[in-house]
DNA sequence: CGGTTCATTGATTCGCGTCAATGCAGGTGG
DNA sequence: CCACCTGCATTGACGCGAATCAATGAACCG
């Protein structure tokens, strides 16, 4: 990636593209399930089709609330950040996910793309709007969110009391469950990993060392093989399910 | 305590209350705020009131989650549990706060009183049913979801990247912004800590002897004070914002 | 009073972080 | 084609912060 490209760059650099809610691909994921068939054309004036870059910022932590998102292909990684540096990322986002929580009226966390990215974008004004207007969409998002919630329990869970090789076991169960749906390769447990190890490490609330070694051990424990850095496939799906719970 | 009282009984042995939602303390912060004042008679026709002894269980992990409750006195905490006994307390819920968070149809938690605490309880499948009568909870229920994810997202921050000295000072800073504010000792700072050793340190993902020694700190470098077990002073309110953030 | 529970304090251990070196692939230019 | 980067991952040596193990103190209560 060439120097300027980098991390500077915001969803305002991004391409617009000419979507349609109709052929989108997250249509019955996200929250736009709840639009009936005959209204998604009111749904499409509001929204506004992004796609972005590799490694562009689309929110940052503490600006305005203006907008929502859907992300209908690629993946994201949210990130919180302390003043000297030490970062804590509390979610990675595939095709289907919400984007965009407040906490009153500034976003709270960071969103950047992993991989090229494609998204849809409301106004919070209009969305909110539309909320009054079609009341499944309400019933759709605290599902979503509820969801959401869950899993950020899980990951508390995680950070505060799983030992590192619980960690990185829990890690790759849950990205087996999220990406790879309609992939060829399923039987073979083949998983793609869109996130270097400094992702994968700041995740975990480890350090890229640990993270190294205990893939090294449960590769060694013939639990895993790493192809290459951008494959993990798993070898033994009942173990490493029992790892990290620690059974 | 005695023995029998201890954990095993759940919201089944609750008194039940003869309230009103038109007296409700949270009336105007939970979700009801989203119902007009004319149709509170309606929300009532669903609501059960809740009375729960300090140490009763309200809602157990995983099991179906048929109902919804708001907090309107007392405190509650939530947590998830390993195989082992490794217990991590993902919130303390104070009056106002929503309770019942589910991972599609089963709880994501427990929840636990720990004083003794009443609830307002609505089923499930009534609670979808307003949602599509009166489109303004869905308003109120995504506000509160996303300010509980937001909190969510910054106790992961806190468990994955902050030292004990941190936790512990952003913990109290916390306390301090969801009790006493209708307390006559605002001004002389003076924490009510509903919850004991365990359940901070289950909350912060310390141990007991951790959170000890590093309240011991703070008392000597004079940034709090501890009068009793159950109050802490804060003495120095900068200074421990200071620390949990490492500034 | 003894008994129980919870908090504090001290001594020691250990898992993971830190520091440092090496490997390895991809890109660039002579 | 190969020498030389540069960025990322791996591996090893060592140190530290928090956990563990253990003892003592303090409050409450039958």
């Amino acid at each position: 990636m060439a120097p300027f490209d980098s991390g500077k760059s915001t969803w305002k650099n991004a391409a617009l593209l000419d979507a349609t809610c109709a052929e989108c691909d997250v249509r019955n994921t996200a929250f736009c399930d709840g639009v009936p068939e005959r209204e998604l054309a009111r749904l499409e004036t509001l929204a506004t089709f992004l796609e972005i870059r590799s490694g562009e910022t689309i929110i940052n932590e503490a600006d305005p609330s203006e907008f929502i998102f859907n992300v209908t292909v690629g993946a994201v990684k949210l990130y919180k950040l302390m003043a000297d540096g030490r970062r804590q990322i509390t979610g990675f986002l595939f095709p289907g996910s919400f984007l965009g929580v407040s906490d009153h009226s500034e976003y709270a966390y960071t969103a950047e793309a992993l991989t090229p990215t494609s998204l849809c974008r409301f106004p919070r004004k209009k969305f909110e709007g539309l909320l009054a207007e079609f009341p499944t969409i309400g019933q759709r998002m605290v599902s979503i969110l509820m969801d959401d919630l869950a899993g950020a329990q899980s990951q508390m869970l995680l950070l505060g009391r799983k030992t590192a090789r619980e960690r990185v076991a829990s890690f790759l169960v849950l990205l087996s469950t999220r990406t790879g749906d309609k992939d060829q390769e399923q039987e073979r447990d083949v998983l793609p990993i869109p996130m270097n190890r400094v992702d994968i490490a700041d995740f975990l609330g480890l350090t890229i060392e640990t993270v190294s070694r205990t893939l090294t051990s449960l590769k060694k424990d013939n639990v895993i093989a790493i192809p290459d850095g951008g494959h993990i496939e798993i070898l033994d799906r009942d173990e490493l399910a029992a790892i990290s719970e620690h059974i």
